[in-house]
DNA sequence: CCGGATCCTCGGTGATACTG
DNA sequence: CAGTATCACCGAGGATCCGG
């Protein structure tokens, strides 16, 4: 099996031989959040070919960024992690979501939100100098999905599922962009509906300060 | 003409919607250096086939990223350059390229050194903080492309072609890539004669030290 | 259910030839 | 110089099937 090449004894072309090719980076971006089974990859990639998805993996594995490891009894089961490599393309992926969130304006017809994309999401937008002295905790809801975000002083952890006591406990729809776009005004937002608060609703101008585009 | 949708409202996903199809990002590597005409784009991206290339320069001027003049006569051509869109795609090629270039040992058969490559892989390496004071002019040759970079202190401006008056002048094979990586000792480099040098030897030790892997 | 493998179709890619 | 035209081929997409 020869790897397509493009010739060129250049950093970016290498990079793109092992991670360019459709569909491998945003598997990485999902085993960015952390490590996933095969069904979580083929859920959290709705529209990925099984085979596609299969192909990839294997060719990730190859090329030391993911490894496979099968779980012992009785929680069988094969989970992919990012090797340490792998765990280095987090710029790679950011840069891309960086660029992309300006770009999505809106959600073209039929597209979803996963868990996965919106931890990154939330990787991506986050200004360590806008939470400097923060200690927050936040939980997002779009659609059914939840996921939360611990701000400490600069730093972010951010996760699926929900928080225990959040500062702030937020519900929206796509328009959650804009808002952090600056496009939509914190107070518009709340006075349209268009995103709803648990909490203090003035903490929702923080939110959309230490994650904006 | 639909384009492919990876069906989620994410900016990495919109991201690789809009560059990531095949040749896409080294099209844009080479503009990132400067303006390109159409035989440019092609001597400078070896193996791409005219019609991709034809393809992916109508797929990125639809998308913004770059837009097509057409110069007035006697220099008569057409230029492809980025737009402001298009030159914030820099991050994502420099991340593309930090993590390619510790991924890419040694050249694979057949592969070739670039003009417009090798001046992003100044770029890609480049340590500001290693550069804080320096005034310095490199000349780096390998095979038959010649590139220069100017450090003034923490900045750097990277271009093809040579300079003039440089404080030091590289001739090197690919295992310049070793010295930069730190994998071969600047003593070593020039004792083996893998690379030379004309100028101040020592000047081979900043030179690494400024663009390191 | 999980983790794929198999089959088939279609469109993009690659290579080459050709043209305004 | 700056592309377009043609065609073979292979990988993506989609559905189904299979072993544990």
């Amino acid at each position: 099996m020869v790897k397509r090449s493009y010739g060129q004894f250049c950093g970016v072309a290498r990079a793109l031989e092992l991670v360019g090719e459709r569909w491998a980076l945003l598997v990485v971006r999902d085993l960015l959040v952390g490590p996933r089974r095969y069904s979580d990859l083929r859920r959290g990639l709705p529209g990925i070919p099984t085979n596609i998805l299969a192909s990839r993996l294997k060719e990730l594995e190859a090329a030391g960024i993911i490894e496979r490891d099968v779980l012992p009894r009785p929680a069988s089961g094969v989970v992919y992690r990012l090797t340490p490599l792998g765990g280095e393309l987090e710029p790679v992926v950011l840069a891309l979501g960086r660029w992309g969130s300006r770009v999505m304006t809106h959600p073209l017809d039929g597209e979803v939100v996963t868990h996965d994309s919106m931890v990154m999401a939330l990787r991506t937008t986050f200004r360590p100098e806008a939470a400097e002295g923060a200690n927050l905790v936040f939980v997002l809801r779009v659609g059914d999905v939840v996921v939360h975000a611990r701000v400490d002083d600069g730093h972010l952890a951010a996760a699926a599922g929900p928080a225990e006591a959040p500062d702030l406990d937020i519900t929206a729809g796509p328009l959650v962009r804009d808002l952090m776009a600056g496009a939509l005004s914190p107070e518009d937002a709340l006075a349209t509906g268009a995103v709803a608060v648990a909490g203090e609703p003035a903490l929702l101008n923080r939110f959309a300060a230490i994650f904006a585009i």
